[in-house]
DNA sequence: TTTTTAATAGATATACAAGTCTATTGATAA
DNA sequence: TTATCAATAGACTTGTATATCTATTAAAAA
């Protein structure tokens, strides 16, 4: 199981803006450096956060970004949609235009089983669940990149 | 919810072969027109799955592909796993090296439940499946094919 | 005002997946 | 033995996701 890098990028980065504790933004620098990602490409990312209103920026000293919403309103399904990882409920493997439980294709009943249980997973998750349960996450936005980010 | 283009394509075809009722291989042409699959691209896909021996080749005239064991050997985690799709149980969204519930990813518990119901899925979704469940699949291999097939 | 920090914009490059093309080999039927 | 069918092999092209680079704009601090 695997997602696109870009869409795993997004949840990486949307994870971490999320657990930042202090109200401060988190630059797109130390976010890069805390999660792995390419930083310019990070930062094509966090603009489609921005005109998805999943995240606002500030320009200049002090700036970065910040989540734009309460963390149980922002749906894994919605930052994955940012990225065009789009999950459309009746989309076939098969690629049969028309493919339902009455016309189903020869894949329906196998491939819908995991595509409701994706469904639920990405509509059902939010940042709030990173939040209640963040793993190893203190040292994510360490000391280091945290004072030069201060 | 969607696999990369090969991943699916493999889903596609190999579930064709499994439908196939009489005891004759399916010629790639047949197959490439039944599932829409571009003809040499599935060529390529269908050498993956002898290599594998999850099908049989034959040459020739008459000749064609057919499934190398039972149907319900054939598990969805196979056919994936040949084209490259790989399910490792202990990836991590987040790139750690080590990721598990004692040293966990911010994203590692909602990643889980995901992961694992995909690999659950894999490892217990056979071509037996299919042919229980087949769907609209008997105009799939039509007569206008099949006869220039038989 | 000047300097520094950081987002924004867009052009360019790279890598890899996806798809195409041509030729060859092997098997069957006539 | 000839013609036809069909898999195999591999070079080549295309397209798209991923990544990099350079420059600009905006805001805060000094």
């Amino acid at each position: 199981m695997h997602l696109p890098q870009t869409a795993e990028y997004a949840l990486r980065a949307m994870a971490c803006i999320a657990l930042k504790k202090d109200g401060r933004p988190v630059p797109s620098k130390v976010l890069a450096r805390a999660t792995g990602i390419p930083s310019h490409y990070l930062s094509k990312i966090l603009r489609k956060m921005v005109e998805a209103d999943l995240v606002t920026s500030q320009k200049g000293h002090g700036g970065g970004f910040r989540l734009a919403k309460d963390p149980s309103e922002i749906k894994f399904r919605s930052i994955l949609a940012t990225v065009d990882y789009k999950i459309e409920p009746n989309s076939c493997v098969f690629g049969w235009d028309e493919c339902d439980s009455d016309d189903p294709c020869p894949l329906h009943n196998t491939w819908s089983q995991l595509k409701d249980s994706f469904q639920w997973w990405a509509e059902n998750t939010t940042l709030q669940d990173v939040i209640d349960d963040p793993g190893k996450a203190e040292s994510l936005l360490n000391p280091i990149n945290a004072t030069k980010a201060d």
